[in-house]
DNA sequence: TCATAACCGAACATATTGTTCTATATTATA
DNA sequence: TATAATATAGAACAATATGTTCGGTTATGA
C-alpha cells in the first residue's frame, strides 16, 4: 500500500478514536474527523464510504492482530495451540491488558458497545474451534452454537466489569472468577 | 396527559418503530419520522429533543410494564414474589413471548442490540434483588456486581440465542438450558 | 527521470437539523 | 356552553452536514 494512503488512513484513524474518546459516535461528523486529521474533505470519501464503514475497518484493523491466529501468525499460534486450552482466555485478558493499539481505552470509552459486538463476534469464531468447551458435564447436551453465544458473551461481559475494576483485581484474579463461571 | 399528546406521542412511536424494522436507527432521519406519523415538524420537537432521546423514552415505555414489579403492580408483584425466585426468569421469558406491545419484533430486527442494552439494564435491577442467586455454591465467593453482570448477560445471550430458533425450541426448553448454565 | 496515483482545497448541490412564527383546532374546566 | 389554555399545522428560515466534482499540486515507485 502506498506510504501516503497509509498515512491518510492512520491519521483518518487516529482522529476518529480520539473524536470516540470524547463523544458519541453518532455526533461525530466527517467535518470534525477531517479537521483533526488534517487531510481533505475528498479524500476521506477516497478512503471510506461512510462514517459506519470506517468503523467497521477500525475495528477490523484493531482485533485482527489479536485473532489471527488461525490465519497462521507465527507468535499468536505459539500462544493459543501450544499451551492448555484454557489459557486462550488467558492470553486474550493479558493481551487486552498489555493495551497494544489502545484496545483497551477504545473498550473503556463511553463508545465502547461499538466494539464489544465486534469483539464478541470474532470471540465466537476462537471459541468454535475449543472443542474441549463443548464436551465438559454441563454443556454436551446444549446446542453448540448456544453454548458459544454463552461463553462469548460471557467473557465479553467480564472483560466490561473488570474495566470498570482495573485498579483493584489482577488479571489472574477476574481468569479465576471467569473460569468459576465457565466451569 | 391532552389526548392530542398521546396520539402524537404513540403516531411518533408507530413511525419510528416500523422505521426500525427495515433500516438502521443512524440511517433514520427526522424527516422520515414526521412523514410516517403524519405531523408537523414542530410537533416533533416539541416532543422529543432528539432522535437519541425519542429512542430512550420508547426503551423506558416498552420495558416499563415488564420491570415495574418493584413499583407495586398488582399483577407482577403476583407472579414475581409468590413463585420460587427461579420462575421470575420463566416468567421473563412467557412475557416475552406473548410479544406485547411488539417487543420481540424490536428485539428481533436488526437494531436490536439498541434494545438489548437497555433491556439488559433493567433486568440488572431485578436480579440484584433475588438473593438466592447470590448465596449458591459457585457465586457466593465472587463479587455482587459481576454475579449481576453474569447473570444479566448470560438471560440477554440466551434471549438472542432464542430469538434466532423461536420455531425450533419452546420456552421451557430454552428456559432449562439457561439454568443449567446458570446453575 | 517519468508516469502514475494520491492528495489538496475550493466550490457546489443537496439533505438534515433545529427554531420561529402565525393561524387553527382541540382540550380541560368553570 | 363559554372561555382560556394549549397542542398542532405548516411554512419559512438559518445553520450545519453530506457527498461529489474539478483542476492543480505533490509524493511515490519503477
Amino acid at each position: 500500500m502506498d506510504r501516503r494512503q497509509r498515512k491518510t488512513r492512520n491519521a483518518i484513524f487516529d482522529a476518529f478514536t480520539q473524536l470516540l474518546s470524547k463523544k458519541s459516535f453518532n455526533s461525530i461528523t466527517v467535518g470534525e474527523i477531517i479537521e483533526i486529521a488534517d487531510i481533505g474533505r475528498a479524500t476521506f470519501y477516497a478512503h471510506f464510504e461512510t462514517k459506519d464503514f470506517l468503523l467497521k475497518e477500525l475495528c477490523r484493523e484493531l482485533f485482527c492482530h489479536i485473532f489471527d491466529a488461525k490465519e497462521g501468525n507465527i507468535g499468536h499460534r505459539h500462544i493459543f495451540e501450544c499451551e492448555a486450552p484454557d489459557s486462550v482466555f488467558l492470553h486474550l485478558f493479558m493481551h487486552l491488558q498489555k493495551n497494544d493499539n489502545h484496545i483497551l481505552d477504545l473498550l473503556s470509552c463511553n463508545n465502547n458497545e461499538l466494539f464489544l459486538s465486534y469483539f464478541q463476534n470474532e470471540l465466537e469464531h476462537l471459541i468454535e474451534d475449543q472443542n474441549e468447551l463443548f464436551e465438559s458435564e454441563k454443556t454436551k447436551n446444549l446446542p453448540k452454537d448456544f453454548v458459544i453465544k454463552h461463553i462469548s458473551s460471557t467473557f465479553v461481559s467480564t472483560l466490561k466489569w473488570w474495566i470498570k475494576h482495573k485498579q483493584e483485581y489482577s488479571v489472574q484474579t477476574v481468569y479465576t472468577y471467569f473460569l468459576s463461571i465457565i466451569k
